[in-house]
DNA sequence: CGCCAGATTACG
DNA sequence: GTAATCTGGCGA
């Protein structure tokens, strides 16, 4: 009886999402195992496509003919058992395919290419042979692919049995070698060797003592020429004379930030910790030592010392001989937290971030994933990486909204985080100045443990934080995006010598209406939701529930003709701001400014060494940035994330305003905080402005119940597009009623609705809001909801699920 | 009737 | 995702 094994094929749909039993030839039968890729045949075809085994020898009900495994792509499995159970569940809980989350966890570069060939195997007619083929024989179908005329030629040659498609899977993953040095020779070969020198080759000599010294090694030749001081001219005569071979080794493509650190004593060993920090480490080593997987809510204000409490933990789990891993988003992956992580725990660590190439990423991997790298930091997706005996789990900033994946499979990483840390009997550490309402709501109710910091470690008050009123600003001196009081600080600080930090809130890009007068913004009347201006329909409609009303020319509450919508981009204040100080010097980070790689770093360093004396950007300059001599922070617009559809939106005002106040003043220098708006009463900025975390959570935790939004409820998202919208919009009238009969009476569905941007890529999107608190059948109609949809070709409708949609948009 | 394009189905 | 198969419409 043949070896059976079950294989997810990397064909990613809704069909193929199972897995398929193939025969294991003999040959590979003590090869094979379970994580491992392979090359299958798949179809009628010769289509051979790369797939990953994930059983062997179940039983199949299945009774058809099988069809042989080709080739094995690996020596190792490159999925370990407690991931692969993790991209099952993954792809069940996002409604994603299993196979694009078993890619999500891997580098690309294991992500092989499969390409099409077609080969003439009978005569062709010259006019063919020459214009398709070009004399040749063979051709890459990629290259003609969007040519419908030559693909049904093709396709009719194909017919008549004179051309063939063929299919090549090539793995891409291909570790870096450079030429190592081997002895061939023993010892006493060697010593040989050397006796039968010319009594003037001296250079031999020392070469063939070197040899001696590493007998049954294989060393980098550019570290032998070092170490040897020989020339490569030398270890040529070696070759030739058979005392040593020349053999590839295998190097890691180590990322730029592997450059030399400066040796601070000072932050290379464990700081002294205060009273809290004391009781939060103490709290979380218990956990790591008893192999408990709590998760904890460590809420400490900026400057409360929270990464040296992290630190220390990553020590603890080192010590009982178990790994970390740290997550922090992706913005503040700058070298500050980074270089923090490395001067304590050195080339234990491993860096996992957007900005490495393919190679490195792989090679960082490898480095993980052979145990040699015990501590990884990175961005969301380094929640995946292969570490064995996880000890601990560190998020910090939680409630960052980069750490959910807004593709699929739509995940979010504390998700993944709690998951991986109940599988490693590891406790989960969730940080953050100002904590997302679901995770501060667990602790409350004692599914977390909340660990509090309140105090900042220099002793020093946060920075004043003073609230401008945009708008007795705008009607007397007419459109600017400077307040007088900015600008009198900002050319202050230029007399000062000290620098300046200047956000501008780009969340909400021009797409509300909001009076100028009162500072009204336009609501839904059902949803208490702001309305999205469509200008392609001339309207105002809502995004949750359907809601439609003509643009306004006048403030439905003050009357004022002053109504507008709003919303800047950097590049026009960076003239303004030309125009008002000329002499500033003004740096600008905007992604068009920071686009190219390395520019983001580059950028900082400059204002960092004072290059300049303003540093204007959008949300990006907001995260973990120090820098001393910054003793000013304003926010142009406090209140355009206010203006969005989405019941989120006081919460990231909240969080932004927060963040940017804790950037102003960090050392000796004292800083202060201005705030432009034209809320100035909206209970965000104002509890912004006093620190408030505790009163803004019971505001926002209050409106939240009434709404009938998280963490009340939980919220789910389903999308549908189709070029003709008409389509888009009765699949979703079906989805609707589908839902309607199959859920619960207390789940709420909101929709279905146009999207804000309702045409994108010339598709016309639809959305329907499923709020519930639970409900059994929720998952399964969902499942099955995308089973039919998708199943059928129905007329090329896409539609996706996302089970915790951070934006509404 | 045969051919073609578009829809449908199956992939182990 | 791809390719073979099915279906129905239309020209010979």
């Amino acid at each position: 009886m043949a070896q059976l094994a079950q294989i997810i094929v990397d064909v990613p749909t809704m069909q193929t999402n199972q897995p398929y039993t193939y025969q294991v030839p003999p040959r590979l039968e003590n090869q094979i195992q379970k994580g491992m890729r392979v090359i299958v045949p798949f179809g009628n075809g010769k289509r051979q496509v790369q797939g990953f085994v994930v059983g062997l020898d179940q039983p199949t009900k299945y009774d058809g003919q099988l069809k042989a495994i080709s080739a094995l792509m690996d020596l190792q499995p490159v999925i370990n058992d407690e991931l692969l159970k993790l991209s099952k569940w993954l792809a069940d809980h996002t409604y994603a395919f299993w196979v694009s989350s078993i890619y999500t966890m891997l580098p690309n570069m294991l992500k092989a290419k499969t390409t099409r060939i077609v080969r003439i195997i009978d005569e062709v007619d010259e006019q063919t042979a020459f214009d398709i083929f070009h004399g040749k024989d063979e051709l890459d179908f990629a290259t003609v692919q969007s040519d419908p005329q030559i693909v049904s030629r093709l396709l009719k040659l194909q017919k008549q049995k004179k051309v063939r498609f063929e299919y090549v899977v090539a793995d891409k993953a291909k570790p870096k070698t450079t030429v190592g040095i081997r002895p061939q020779l023993d010892f006493e070969e060697l010593e040989e060797a050397r006796t039968s020198l010319h009594s003037n080759a001296h250079a031999q000599e020392r070469l063939l003592s070197y040899l001696q010294s590493i007998i049954g090694k294989t060393v980098k030749q550019t570290d032998a020429e070092r170490v040897s001081g020989l020339k490569a001219a030398t270890f040529n005569v070696g070759v030739q004379k058979g005392w040593l071979a020349k053999v590839p080794v295998e190097v890691y493509r180590t990322p730029h930030t592997q450059e030399k650190l400066p040796n601070d004593e000072h932050l290379s060993k464990p700081l002294e910790l205060n009273d809290e920090q004391q009781v939060a480490v103490n709290k979380i080593d218990q956990a790591i030592d008893d192999s408990q997987s709590k998760v904890f809510l460590l809420e400490g204000v900026t400057g409360s010392g929270k990464t040296e409490v992290y630190l220390q933990s990553i020590a603890r789990a080192l010590k009982n001989h178990k790994t970390a891993l740290m997550l922090v988003p992706e913005i503040s992956l700058t070298t500050q937290i980074v270089n923090r992580v490395r001067r304590r725990f050195g080339s234990k660590v491993a860096v996992l971030h957007s900005g490495l190439s393919n190679g490195e990423r792989f090679d960082e991997w490898r480095r993980i994933e052979r145990g040699e790298a015990k501590v990884v930091v990175g961005a969301r997706s380094a929640i995946f990486a292969p570490l064995k005996d996880l000890g601990i789990i560190i998020l910090d900033e939680e409630h960052e909204s980069s750490y959910k994946q807004d593709e699929s499979p739509r995940y979010h990483a504390r998700e993944i985080a709690k998951w991986r840390g109940k599988s490693n009997s590891a406790p989960v550490v969730l940080g953050s100045a100002t904590p997302s309402l679901e995770s501060r709501a667990r602790a409350m109710k004692g599914v977390y443990q909340l660990l509090l910091l309140k105090h900042r470690i220099n002793k020093r008050p946060l920075p004043p934080i003073q609230v401008v009123d945009m708008r007795p600003e705008i009607k007397e001196r007419g459109e600017s995006n400077f307040s007088r009081e900015l600008l009198a600080k900002l050319t202050d600080r230029l007399v000062r010598n000290e620098q300046s930090m200047l956000l501008l809130n780009r969340r909400g890009f021009s797409s509300f209406m909001m009076c100028r007068d009162c500072g009204e913004v336009l609501k839904c009347p059902n949803c208490d939701i702001s309305l999205t201006l469509h200008l392609d329909s001339h309207t105002m409609k809502c995004h949750y529930c359907g809601h439609e009303e003509p643009i306004p020319r006048y403030c439905p509450n003050c009357g004022s003709r002053e109504i507008r919508y709003y919303g800047t981009g950097t590049e026009k204040v960076e003239q303004e701001l030309n125009r008002l100080i000329p002499n500033a010097r003004i740096i600008r980070m905007d992604v068009d400014t920071t686009r190219r790689k390395g520019m983001h770093e580059k950028l900082l360093r400059q204002f960092g060494q004072h290059q300049a004396d303003i540093l204007l950007g959008t949300q990006m300059i907001a995260k973990g940035l120090d820098f001393p001599n910054v003793t000013l922070v304003g926010v142009l617009n406090a209140d355009t994330g206010l203006g969005l559809p989405d019941f989120r939106s006081s919460e990231r005002t909240f969080d932004l305003l927060s963040q940017v106040s804790g950037r102003a003043g960090r050392a000796d220098k004292k800083g202060e905080v201005i705030i432009q708006t034209y809320n100035p009463d909206h209970y965000a900025i104002r509890l912004a402005q006093k620190n408030n975390y505790e009163a803004f959570f019971k505001q926002e935790m209050a409106l939240r119940r009434q709404a009938s939004y998280p963490p009340y409820y939980f919220t789910i998202r389903i999308m549908a597009s189709h070029e003709d919208e008409s389509v888009a919009a009765r699949t979703m009238t079906k989805i609707k009623q589908e839902l309607v009969e199959n859920l619960m009476p207390s789940t709420i569905i909101l929709g279905p609705t146009p999207r804000a941007i309702a045409r994108m890529k010339r598709r016309y999107y639809y959305q329907i809001v499923i709020k519930y608190k639970q409900d059994q059948r929720l998952h399964s109609t969902l499942q099955r909801i995308l089973q039919e949809t998708q199943s059928k070709g129905r007329a090329d409708v896409q539609v996706s699920i996302d089970p915790d949609p951070q934006y509404f948009m």
